[in-house]
DNA sequence: GTGAAAGCGCTAACAA
DNA sequence: TTGTTAGCGCTTTCAC
């Protein structure tokens, strides 16, 4: 069914039942009501493309994710989707399994469906990703790492989050404070964490050994093996994780070795995932709110989209300190 | 940038174009590299709206899920995904959160995007819900609960599964064993999961007393509240719980009071979501692959619209017991 | 208030 | 091998 046999079973023009179907422009009651009905009758639905096509515009926003089945990815969308569904918009989403090449695929993708804007939640963050977006044209928002081409992002406060964490670690641990920390590829979580991390230590002149420095792949079991490698020198009293899934890897091999955590070792995550709230020892960790990541980059985009508050180009989000019984 | 202007730029028709894009029919070399050539500079993308019009085919598959971000639908998404990406199709995602109103729009906005086909990641399932797909006439799958309707679905098998877990328990503890489940709407978890632990049960003649069944929300807190219930009643030997996250809540009161899983109480959930295989202790559980879900209801979804495998119309995917350390 | 007609960007049948 | 042309379903001027 489409617009022109259900003109002529109402015995309309096309124009009119575009306008009730639009609710534009003026149409008789009486015909109004008659379209409505037919409508109704027959299941007509207008036909999206044929108006995306006519109007250059699709009202479908696209979402490049890394993962799709992780926790943050999962929150960062539903923040996305609550705010652009409540505006009408679609959203259309693009697994890059880390993968560059198919990130640009996906961009390639998201042209040719003509997505009015692109939201791209990014862990790693090359040249060649801001290269695309410059030349896709399309208004596009980034997640989680901050721009090196001042393209418009949300980010959180990495660096000052995990000083903060490391600072209240330092209030009840001063010597053996052990990191496991990620690789440097990942900008706001490799580097940024650490960088908190040790600047909090260097304000205390409190110095940390290489051999306490290790580095992990955000898994549980690197996390474990991170521990194993650290125990093998001596225990720590403290263990500071740069996220959640980690410092759990960390305690599970703590408990192995009977250790009691925060009573032997205290441990810190990052993240504020629900694997941290509802943990036992509920884990001490620094939240981010994944949510209003999504939230608020969608209204950013939003408001690029439609050619409003171009002067906010980057916005810092707030995390929350959780205190759990980890520490 | 269009196929107009390209074909004009190239000095070709618009036909020549089309065949090298799409990569149909012949086209000289020369004029081939020529127009390659062209488009690399000019960044051109075919219009998908134009090409979904005229074939009447959009390579779009509709995802309605409850509740976008849970663990379980973004595994699912990603089997999805997986599936479908390798085919060329993209997924538009739209998030009922439990809604109904909400899933007879979503319904309504793929039929304009002419989807074409939908999977619906069910928890309660109605009559409303059966009449909108067929109406829609668009190929739909559901994933998570049985149909009511003969309508194509992937499930698990919820009451076998909670049998089998149930008969685990069995060997360990076979009086005061309590039972956490959910209300009757969501007929997978509510019912089939409980009728499975009730068969074991009376398989063995074991009784238990109404005092010992309670009923949750999914939440880890109604966990919590549910075994507070039923340690004002007397302490069981063991519980059974039909999701991980109310397995949590369950251990925390337990831990709590003082209580050792599983020296003083044995626990076991369902699901086997990260939260019960990284839990401490590590929570015996029957582990359902989303991934396989999403994957196979993929699968089922492209045989039905290629018009395919039509026999099969319900799949039946297996669980895996995963033994923890919490029994 | 309503209708006729142009045109959005593309593909495919047919002609050359 | 390549070009011409009709038409997918819709909105929007413009005319009446």
């Amino acid at each position: 069914m489409n617009i022109k046999e259900l003109a002529k079973l109402a015995e309309v023009s096309t124009s009119t039942i575009s306008r009730v179907v639009n609710n534009s422009g003026y149409v008789k009651k009486e015909v109004r009501e008659k379209v409505e009905k037919l409508i109704e009758e027959t299941g007509y639905r207008p036909n999206a493309h044929a108006k995306a096509l006519l109007q250059n515009k699709s009202h479908t926003i696209g979402v490049i994710l890394p993962k799709v089945n992780s926790s943050s990815s999962g929150d960062t969308v539903a923040g996305i989707d609550e705010f652009f569904s409540s505006y009408g918009y679609s959203l259309i989403i693009g697994n890059s399994n880390h993968n560059i090449e198919k990130e640009i695929e996906l961009f390639k993708l998201f042209q040719e469906k003509r997505v009015d804007g692109i939201v791209l939640i990014a862990t790693e963050l090359t040249m060649a990703h801001h290269e695309l977006i410059k030349k896709s044209k399309i208004p596009t928002v980034i997640l989680g790492q901050e721009s090196l081409d001042s393209n418009p992002c949300v980010i959180f406060d990495d660096e000052f989050a995990a000083k903060e964490l490391a600072d209240l670690l330092l209030t009840k641990v001063t010597e053996k404070i052990a990191f496991i920390g990620v690789g440097e590829y990942d900008v706001a979580v490799g580097i940024k964490r650490k960088n908190g991390f040790l600047k909090a230590l260097k304000n205390k002149n409190i110095e940390i050994s290489s051999d306490f420095m290790k580095t992990g792949d955000f898994t549980v079991n690197s996390g474990y093996r991170a521990c194993e490698e650290l125990l093998k020198k001596s225990l720590p009293q403290a263990i500071f994780s740069v996220t959640d899934k980690m410092a759990i890897g960390a305690m599970r091999y703590l408990f192995e070795k009977g250790y009691k955590v925060p009573d032997d070792v205290k441990v810190v995550g990052m993240g504020g995932t629900d694997l941290a709230k509802y943990y036992h020892p509920v884990i001490t960790t620094s939240k981010y709110n994944y949510n209003n990541l999504g939230y608020e980059g969608a209204k950013l985009l939003f408001d690029i989209i439609n050619n409003r508050n171009l002067s906010t180009k980057k916005i810092v989000l707030t995390h929350e300190l959780l205190l759990g019984e980890s520490l």
